[in-house]
DNA sequence: TGCATTCGGATAGACGTGGA
DNA sequence: TCCACGTCTATCCGAATGCA
């Protein structure tokens, strides 16, 4: 028997279909920049523009490492050049970063898990802020007493002039502030999940460190809150975050739609970020290649701020004496780093997949109600040859398609062989939807193999006249 | 060289506890 | 009721490795 993806109501569903096995992760080529990866220069094999633009965007150590240069010590402004190994002065302006010395390992690693201080202190003080608000007689939050809730920094030109500028004095971080039951307020019947339990959901304070959402060219940062179900009010105890999905699918729809993210386990995609996704898989891009769209997105943002850094780092130098910091790498992750990022291509397709997986029943039932009077039959053999292994060995050996008039697919199915008798019970549940959705039957059949012939035991009636062409 | 798989470190989230 | 702090675990992510 034929295994079909889901046919009768919901004949075929895309997203039925078991994930194709493409490269899950990115080459090493492709992976992020570590000590392994960084080299002198943009190496003679570097096959791509791409490939060339993340040799140079390694990391550095001179930042963690280095200390601060004095003016008096170097000629501002003199750009080095790569092949020369910086020659003339090793603390140009121009840093060492993306030229190319080999770093300590330890160093990059040490910092990983860490926030950088910069987004540390500019989260803390938000949090202040937020505290003082609770205190308030409204217990309302500044932003959204003030209709947002974003918490948006200054502008780099903003933060840029100030005396002896630090690359980490203008790295500022955006925030997103959720917190429904205060947006909603006490009289919202927020209640828990569990469906055993009938207790509402409090909230059990801050959560103590944002969580990174991924955007078109950088990222930003949640802000929430713990809620739970009271034991001490007889409640199951559960405890769970202002961003979580059964709190969001409570919420009021024209609330839940302001909340700007796709959150999986670990990470999380914007709302935008994640519509370029879907226009991306959906005109035949794949991941890995939206992957490095989003990498060079973020990389170009990173370096239109080095720029204004190092112009007017330049400009304050020539005035007079002051410290010069190299600006941190784009991964650097130490902490004054700039902890740049961007998902893999791997979490792009994991991501998008469990989105229309969510949407499948949703997609059977459109998919369902299709017409199909002048249909067309192919099998294609290409997706077969990448699912459903045992052993390395394909079970099935194509994939059935029914197409309408209009090109929409219509009938999806798994076939181990091109025998008719694979897709008798597809077709035929393809002529029980259409006569319970109002179609007419199929008025003929087109197919590219001759030597189809009609369904043996089976009348015009039944799917319609067969006919190969 | 590219694809597929494995493995280990990192970490988000759940949960408990105690204090204000 | 809110918050801080600590522990534990499932899961994610990327590097390493093997193979064609």
């Amino acid at each position: 028997m034929p295994t079909s993806t889901t046919l009768t109501r919901h004949p075929v569903s895309v997203s039925a279909f078991p994930p194709a096995p493409t490269p899950l992760a990115l080459p090493a080529t492709s992976a992020p920049f570590t000590a392994a990866t960084r080299v002198q220069a943009p190496a003679p094999s570097a096959r791509s523009t791409l490939d060339r633009a993340r040799q140079v965007v390694v990391d550095t150590s001179a930042a963690d490492t280095t200390p601060l240069v004095s003016l008096s010590s170097h000629t501002p402004g003199l750009i080095a050049d790569p092949d020369t190994d910086n020659e003339h002065d090793p603390r140009a302006l121009v840093h060492d970063d993306g030229l190319g010395e080999e770093e300590d390992e330890s160093d990059s690693d040490e910092g990983k898990s860490e926030f950088p201080d910069w987004l540390k202190k500019q989260f803390e003080d938000i949090r202040t802020e937020l505290a003082q608000d609770l205190g308030s007689t409204t217990s309302r939050s500044r932003h959204y007493s003030a209709g947002t809730f974003w918490i948006r920094p200054k502008a780099p030109w903003f933060l840029l002039n100030r005396a002896n500028l630090t690359p980490s004095s203008i790295f500022a971080a955006e925030f997103f502030l959720w917190d429904p039951l205060i947006i909603l307020g006490t009289s919202f019947n927020l209640r828990c999940p569990n469906a055993e339990c009938t207790h509402r959901l409090t909230r059990y304070g801050f959560v103590d460190r944002p969580r990174r959402v991924v955007d078109l060219d950088s990222s930003f940062w949640l802000i929430g809150y713990n809620y739970g179900c009271r034991k001490t009010a007889g409640g199951c105890g559960l405890r769970l975050r202002s961003w979580d999905k059964r709190v969001l699918d409570q919420l009021p729809p024209e609330l839940a739609a302001e909340f700007p993210a796709h959150l999986t386990w670990r990470s999380g995609l914007s709302t935008r970020a994640f519509g370029v996704v879907r226009s991306c898989f959906q005109h035949g891009m794949g991941s890995a290649e939206v992957s490095d769209l989003f990498r060079m997105q973020h990389l170009r943002r990173y370096d239109e701020l080095r720029l204004q850094y190092l112009r007017t780092k330049y400009k304050q130098m020539l005035l007079g004496s002051q410290d010069y910091e190299p600006f941190p790498a784009f991964q650097d992750r130490s902490t004054c780093g700039y902890h740049g990022f961007t998902p893999s291509g791997q979490w792009l397709r994991d991501v998008y997949d469990s989105f229309i997986e969510s949407k499948r029943d949703v997609l059977n039932q459109h998919t369902a109600m299709l017409s199909a009077r002048i249909c067309a039959i192919d099998h294609s053999h290409k997706l077969a040859k990448h699912v459903f292994k045992v052993d390395g060995v394909p079970i099935f050996t194509a994939l059935l398609t029914v197409t309408n008039e209009k090109g929409e697919i219509r009938v999806c199915v798994f076939v181990a062989t091109k025998s008719h008798s694979q897709f008798e019970d597809a077709l035929r549940r393809l002529a029980e939807d259409l006569v319970v959705y109002g179609h007419n039957l199929p008025e003929v059949f087109y197919t590219d193999n001759m030597v189809d012939k009609a369904i043996p035991g089976h009348t015009e009636s039944d799917v319609g006249r067969y006919a190969p062409v």
